[in-house]
DNA sequence: CATGGGGCTTCCAGTCGCCGGAAGGTCAAG
DNA sequence: CTTGACCTTCCGGCGACTGGAAGCCCCATG
């Protein structure tokens, strides 16, 4: 399987399975004239950080969790940890956006948005308590 | 006011303060010794840009925001519109992450983590529909 | 057998918003 | 006069790609 079929198959785009190549996620042969050459393992894995990415995992979750996939005897609950540990990320990221959401949504709120000047945003911005 | 008192004053480093120079956001002028000289008003631009940085606007959002603050004109309509579309922003990329939150979630309550190797996660992320 | 078009290769640069560090000038206190 | 805290510039790196240039390779068509 070369590069574009890969592509197709894990839906991620040539470039980014280059540059996953290139920092080791996965280590293609090559054929004859030069080309990657990708086992069926190789996609399945490709896929796995695909998903993984989808998720928020960091590149180089991805790369334990792509390592711990491909142990067989590995516990479950070093897993579990690092899922949880993202998890948190996640969730501290939602609290964070959602204040954002509360301080910005109450200016948009109180701002008339019409022609006049006066503009409780950027009062708001410049730190006038108005 | 030179650099270090700026970055008391704002909040910000003294390196992101010399970035925002760097891009054209604040212009200080220079003392006869080289360091740069804020007045007040520099300082509450800094300030303002803090603020807007804060609550998630880009850099190119700041720099319209200031332009908006620094123009007594302006319509208000212009400065909603801008906060309007960042909020829809935020909105979706919370949307997004609750999104990751609720698969994440799922496949960590299903995962036992102990020290078998079994693993939803894992399993998850694979593609298996357990 | 030449040609054209698509796919493949490598490498370099840019994105965004800074941060760290090196090498060196400046200033106030002891 | 020295020390140490400030300030300056410049360069490189972060994460995770993405775009583009220059140049092979392969297949089908004329």
């Amino acid at each position: 399987m070369n590069i574009g079929e890969a592509a197709e198959a894990t839906g991620l785009p040539p470039k980014t399975i280059r540059y996953y190549e290139e920092i080791g996620l996965v280590r293609p042969a090559r054929s004859a004239n030069g080309y990657r050459a990708f086992t069926d393992r190789q996609i399945a894995s490709l896929a796995f950080v695909a998903r993984a990415r989808d998720l928020g995992f960091s590149i180089e979750d991805c790369r334990a969790l792509l390592g711990l996939y491909e142990d067989r005897s590995r516990a479950s609950a070093e897993v579990k940890a690092l899922a949880q540990g993202h998890l948190g990320r996640i969730e501290r990221k939602i609290a964070e956006l959602e204040a954002m959401r509360e301080t910005l949504g109450e200016l948009v709120r109180r701002c008339h948005g019409d022609d006049r000047p006066d503009c409780p945003i950027l009062k708001g911005l410049a730190g006038e308590d108005a």
